[in-house]
DNA sequence: GCGGATTTGTACGTATGTATG
DNA sequence: GCATACATACGTACAAATCCG
């Protein structure tokens, strides 16, 4: 999934597979758990933080502690 | 330099330990390495990477890379 | 221009504590 | 109680930019 040799950091990788991910309804409504979407996607939970953030940034994605992350539909 | 008893974060305190050392002219216009100071705060570089950012989005501090982190004077 | 040293940026691993459902 | 998520904090390693001999 994550290409070690892209010009792209890490987490621009995991943000663009998580926007494409939404955009062809593989996560329609809400998203695996960190821990397990970290180990899909071969980055540690701190680097899927910070594309995951980034995605909240921009309303993409809503988190709701304790519950998990939630798209918007925006 | 950072007291674990206190209330505040260690990275809280590092903040206000920099803006201090800033404020008195300790710092007038670039920091030591982010190795060093972490070594001399006591902290761990991420945590002071945190106290950092925070400066930096304060407007207190702006870093280069290769370089170091300097004081605006803002 | 080259190579090494310095310095920030990013990534990874792990651990603890708190809060929510 | 248990799973999920957040925040903090420790450590390590390598990449990228810069500086200097």
């Amino acid at each position: 999934m994550i290409d070690p040799r892209s010009p792209l950091y890490a987490w621009e990788q995991a943000r663009d597979l998580i926007r494409a991910r939404i955009a062809d309804g593989t996560y329609a409504d809400r998203l695996p758990a960190e821990v397990d979407l970290a180990h899909e996607l071969g980055v540690a939970r701190g680097t899927l933080r910070h594309a995951l953030s980034v995605l909240v940034d921009e309303g993409v994605l809503v988190s709701i502690r304790g519950r998990g992350y939630f798209v918007t539909g925006r």
